[in-house]
DNA sequence: GTACATTATTGTATTATACAACTATATCTG
DNA sequence: CAGATATAGTTGTATAATACAATAATGTAC
């Protein structure tokens, strides 16, 4: 009963939420670029197959959004020597700039939003939803 | 220095949820439509206006998904008497039901996708994502 | 070496949204 | 009260992020 409550609450705020944080561009990066280019930042340079299966995005999706960044020089393709077929996206040094000045302008928006929680609730929130996301 | 850290956390991982929480239907009702309903439901009837004001969307897409939603009967437009631009959306029967079952379906996957979460951290995350909606 | 599998790209469609233009009605002002 | 301005709502158009389908190029296995 309680928790059926709570349930309520959470499913209805994640949909609100979904809407709040619908696309806004910091910098240079929309959220799509950015979330990419972070992905290819924190865990090393792959192949849009490899980055589309991190992401649970197609990979006509990563394709796109990789030539996007390609295009804008915050990452360079570089050909597998041991297949025709696939390339490594690699982030550059002007990639690494602009992914650090959109990941402080993000972070400073949200921590505006939230000044008024304690050190316990934030860091609570981001376990909680980190521990979400990653069950998806 | 810790706190920036978390807030690294929290923005990242309210990206991905973004992503994650993609529209999907639960029985009828997409995301949006289902929101539209659920407002409407909650807080009385209400114009387009007013229903654009309180969700923070344009009028026009609030209409127009005020118009799909009327539609398939979930709602119905009722002409205010003192002006002659204006309706108010009424939930009907219909939309009652539906509404019911896209929330059950909603709440359930939530549900399941957190069924390992004490009830404390079920009411905590509650919580404070509804205090980040409020805040935007 | 032919058939099948895989990496990536490109074409097309959908969904949610905003902004701008417009219609019809209401209110205000001289 | 008549013309000017404001307001409620709709419709046209654009954009962004996505998926699915078709295709091209290359690799692998029998």
């Amino acid at each position: 009963m309680m928790d059926n409550q709570v349930l309520d609450t959470i499913e209805v705020e994640l949909a609100i939420l979904w809407r709040r944080i619908a696309n806004r561009k910091h910098g240079n990066l929309d959220r799509s670029a950015y979330l990419l280019l972070h992905q290819i930042d924190a865990y090393g340079a792959a192949g849009v197959k490899a980055l589309a299966e991190e992401s649970h995005l197609d990979v006509s999706t990563v394709s796109r959004q990789a030539a996007a960044l390609e295009h804008k020089g915050y990452v360079t393709r570089i050909p597998d020597p041991t297949d025709g077929r696939a390339y490594s996206l690699q982030i550059t040094e002007q990639g690494k700039r602009e992914l650090l000045i959109s990941k402080q302008a993000r972070a400073d928006r949200i921590g505006y939003l939230i000044r008024d929680w304690t050190g316990e609730e934030k860091r609570i929130f981001a376990e909680l939803l980190t521990r979400l996301n990653r069950t998806f």
